[in-house]
DNA sequence: TCGGAAAACAAACGTATGTTCGTTTACGAG
DNA sequence: CTCGTAAACGAACATACGTTTGTTTTCCGA
């Protein structure tokens, strides 16, 4: 045996990446063997090297990957909403829950396997997310200087809000009892009004 | 060599367990081996199985601690509260904070190694959690009833909330800027009421 | 059609892993 | 003081790990 027929590049790094997503994703990075993973794609260990460099390189692409795309999404839903604050703190909120109910792997990966990245690596994630956190710090200055929200220490309310936005996807399941917009909707309200009648 | 002069069992145990708890919240329980661990204590790694019986059973002994004392200190902080929903809930979201805050290692190993454990284990470990989530559960439902409280989901709602009370011990520093209290009573007031004013 | 690149294989590398074993020495109850 | 036990040691076990190598077969552009 060799080169497999109908074997193709781009269809196996594909499968490499989805493999690893669900298998980090279930065992966690340190716990999935490259022999688990190449099992999973149902190649040999050693082929897994013709589409990676390493394994902590293809952690570290994955978790590359999910960061561009999540600022980038993100960008895109402020920019498409209305100019008042409060409109576009609603449109973040609906976008980070959704996105995060979509991609709960790659969510849970981002945040949970920092530490099984070198130090270079991990600086560059780390950064992205201060960014990502950077965007929620700033509507909520918008909203306290438009005097609709109110103006407790901003730094701590963002992480607090998006501990409770990105909990989410801890134990969403697809098949359950509410749908994505009940979702959306009851974090909203939280988020902005609380418990209290 | 041989057995050390003033070694002491109890001491040693201790020192494995704080050890344990040290090197699994930081690179995570795969990756901790148990050399690493043995050296941390400063003993040789068949010297651990004179205190431990298996890994396993480590992490294990390690988050059953952890979870029997939450529930017994939870309980606690209830008994003591005064009988009205609102400060029933008052008293759980403080001592939720307060205890993460002040072991923010076995709560973070608690909640992110369940993955780690096998399926024996792992049942035992959830049920407890699902003891703590029935209890928040029942403080919405009491509130509810009162008619002090917004009536969503309740199920939904508590995991929102406690993702939000629990995300503390992710960023939280001893040496940060805000104090306790501070953390507790902003923490309270975004659960109860949100972010808008 | 043909030749180089792509993509798989089987096999092995050195190292690290959890755990067991037999041995040795200090502690502490009688 | 004595003796069983507790608690450490050094050494080894089999297995698993990430990765490299050389080879073989298929694909695809010129």
């Amino acid at each position: 045996m060799a080169r497999i027929t109908g074997s193709n590049g781009e269809r196996t790094a594909l499968a490499i990446r989805h493999a690893a997503l669900r298998l980090i994703h279930r065992h966690g990075f340190a716990a999935m063997s490259l022999r688990d993973l190449a099992a999973e794609v149902g190649i040999r260990p050693g082929s897994l090297y013709n589409h990676i460099a390493t394994k902590q390189s293809l952690l570290f692409d994955l978790m590359h990957e999910h960061m561009t795309t999540l600022l980038a999404e993100t960008d895109a839903a402020l920019a498409a909403a209305g100019p008042a604050p409060l409109d576009r703190l609603r449109s973040f909120i609906a976008h980070h829950v959704l996105y995060h109910l979509e991609r709960k792997r790659e969510v849970y990966i981002a945040n949970f396997e920092l530490r099984a990245l070198d130090a270079a690596n991990a600086a560059r994630i780390l950064a992205m997310r201060h960014d990502y956190e950077a965007r929620l710090i700033g509507l909520l200055e918008e909203g306290a200087a438009a005097g609709v929200l109110a103006t407790a220490d901003m730094r701590v309310t963002a992480y607090a809000m998006l501990a409770m936005l990105t909990g989410v996807c801890t134990w969403y399941k697809p098949s359950g009892r509410l749908d994505r917009a009940a979702i959306v909707a009851l974090h909203t309200d939280l988020a902005l009004d609380g418990i209290r009648r």
